[in-house]
DNA sequence: AGGCTTGCATTGTGATCGCAATTATCGACT
DNA sequence: AGTCGATAATTGCGATCACAATGCAAGCCT
């Protein structure tokens, strides 16, 4: 404890609030805060260092995008498990919004991006023969979102954002018991050949293809009954702010 | 002014936020609030009764569902208006998703539901008589919303809530401008129809019609030069909490 | 000794206060 | 009379306090 407060003087960088919700957000997405553990506000706050309104107004914008849960009756909240039904809704979002962004990218892409695209898959690879997963959460979205962004289209790109942040945990824990060794990386390569040909068809179906090896393993997960309440012990370890 | 504080005293009915919230949400999708116009957290809570504080959490759900913006140098918030790329992305977003709806809605409609929706259509076409707008887009929602809750997927009916939400604002004026004497009402039987056959396709195929329909006049009404910053002296003007 | 109740700690919610920054309004100066 | 500058008002953000409700656990009673 004993932390300085500098009166948060300058409206220097971003809002406090801001950085919460990229924290949660980067803690959702790279599966550090485990499904069906609830969390309290005053906990995050005491964690973050911060006071407990930032993080209520975090956790009310990552409850209306549904990447977290909160039970009308007690009103405490919770990462939401992942039923059947909702990961078929998911999927097929992802399967339709996915590769349209990928083929509106596609004849937007530069030599710049594919350099971009090349660069993180380096790095994913580089976390699949280390065994990293944090690092091939973090690499992956990258990837998929290094594109999506080039596709121009805010709308369409705030709902993919919304659908991985609902998926995000259960990616991680999926992935965390298969184990890296049979994470889809190859379609990766018909991705970025396709971005490179500005061939947008092409670069529909290599995102398709890989959305598809994914969740196919998560579909098989969640039927083997790790749908519920996964990760016991789960220590929040948001990551610093 | 002078209104009564009775302490607010039992956890009754739902939490103030939530009430907030729902005026909100209410006026943006019936209209009430224009877009363009800048609104003020203290100003909407002065008009509502309560402190700045419920509305704050009700206008962070609302920023993250993009049913409000919020200027990032300003900080100020305003409806958000509706360019050309927005609208185009909307209308695919609700072209595939609610059709979708529509579809898995219809094997699961029964008798009460083919009721329910004959007397909101009869509102409907009651409102349409009458001229009175607000009336038309409250049951037209309603009639829609029917149907897609009928659908039992939790997650699109969440994505279509929140693109309904998005334009909203921009249904009402430019209904408001086009007049309610050309509003499509015709493809709600075909609806009802296909929906009281359990005829999925169907049902899609008249959904599908009936957002092409609504959707062309709003890009007419866009193309036209209505995009930036309608009605003038917005009065906010929200429902009574 | 077991089931139930009472007490305390924690939680979410709302209100109020303080602060820095922007906006609006009005006065002064050329 | 028109434009610029300074003061006052408003705004969003964050912190702290207050309160009702819930969760948890120890203690009591039979």
């Amino acid at each position: 404890m004993a932390e300085q407060k500098p009166r948060r003087s300058l409206a220097d960088s971003r809002a406090v609030h801001d950085q919460v919700y990229d924290s949660i957000r980067q803690a959702l997405i790279t599966g550090k805060i485990a499904p069906g553990v609830g969390v309290s506000l005053r906990s995050l706050a005491a964690e973050l260092g911060v006071s407990p309104m930032p993080v209520r107004d975090a956790v009310r914008r990552l409850v209306a995008e549904r990447a977290l849960a909160i039970n009308p009756a007690n009103k405490r909240l919770s990462v939401p498990s992942l039923s059947a039904e909702r990961l078929e809704q998911l999927e097929l979002a992802r399967q339709w919004i996915e590769p349209e962004l990928a083929a509106r990218a596609a004849p937007r892409a530069d030599e710049a991006l594919v350099r971009k695209l090349k660069a993180i898959d380096q790095d994913l690879e580089e976390a699949l023969r280390v065994g990293d997963v944090d690092r091939y959460m973090v690499a992956n979205h990258a990837f998929h979102f290094a594109i999506y962004e080039r596709a121009g289209a805010e709308v369409l790109l705030a709902m993919a954002g919304g659908l991985w942040l609902q998926i995000g945990p259960f990616m991680r824990v999926v992935f965390g018991r298969v184990g890296t060794g049979s994470l889809p990386a190859d379609r990766h390569a018909e991705a970025m050949d396709a971005l490179k040909t500005r061939d947008a068809e092409g670069a529909r179906r290599a995102i398709a293809a890989d959305l598809s090896e994914g969740m196919d393993k998560m579909r098989a997960a969640v039927e083997a009954g790790a749908g519920l309440t996964v990760a016991p012990a789960g220590q929040t370890v948001i990551t610093v702010l």
